[in-house]
DNA sequence: CTGCATCCTCGTTGATACTG
DNA sequence: CAGTATCAACGAGGATGCAG
């Protein structure tokens, strides 16, 4: 819960100064390494139809290596986004679900994903002629 | 192909194969790669009010090296998300603008920013739990 | 199977100085 | 004012090996 009134934040947001004040360029950047970073969103991505194991991660994000799922996976774990069920049982088995918290992300994930789909054609269009033009 | 282990019949249950088909997976991370770095957001967010020119551009994302401002604007540039008028005059004025392409992407970007602010304080006490916890 | 520790590489970033 | 060029530093990420 922060305690800044919604209309005061829009009010803010179409002053004079900028979209985003300096204020929240703090969390706004935080998060956004959190999500943003290289694996995260795929992880999310992936988790949202139901619960995976370790390994079935890491056969379903190709090219993630060993380490880099585990430092993800603990990130988001410990950022409430995903939950570990580890059993401990023989063999061992580790699952890993989307939390409310990490569905809730995704839907914007989604979207965003969407529009990567939607664009990245026009995106690559795009950079070509420049490069064409540059040259 | 018939060498099905049980991660795939798991996965194959629950839907095809993911939320992201691997064939996507290559363009949004190039995507996100773009949107998703350490400046372009900001930068396309304090454009969305208006046309800002270089100083102006630097004075509102406070602790951008000129590197990584000029770095970044073109690439933003070149993927056609945000547009680059030069006037050659004396003194020099450059204006960046926000394209459609890019004005789209910051509905997807406000939604995200939205999120971050809703869910900031949750994710800090969650992490802070977590540290608590394991220690 | 799951995951951590170590080492090492390499890309990204920032500081500084310089040009049109 | 609006950049570009060069250098140095940092940190993310990959490979490998080992432990529970």
């Amino acid at each position: 819960m922060k305690m800044v009134d919604e209309a005061e934040v829009t009010a803010a947001a179409i002053g004079p100064c900028a979209a985003i004040p300096a204020e929240h360029m703090g969390f706004i950047r935080e998060t956004l390494d959190r999500v943003g970073d290289k694996w995260s969103l795929l992880i999310i991505a992936v988790l949202e139809p139901g619960p995976l194991r370790y390994t079935d991660l890491q056969r379903q994000v190709p090219g993630i290596s060993q380490r880099m799922l585990s430092l993800t996976l603990r990130q988001l774990a410990e950022d409430g986004l995903i939950t570990r069920a580890a059993y401990a049982e023989v063999p061992p088995r580790v699952e890993y679900t989307l939390a409310p918290l990490g569905r809730g992300l995704h839907e914007i994930v989604t979207s965003l994903i969407g529009w990567a789909a939607d664009h990245h054609d026009e995106i690559r269009a795009n950079r070509e002629r420049a490069a064409t033009t540059g040259s």
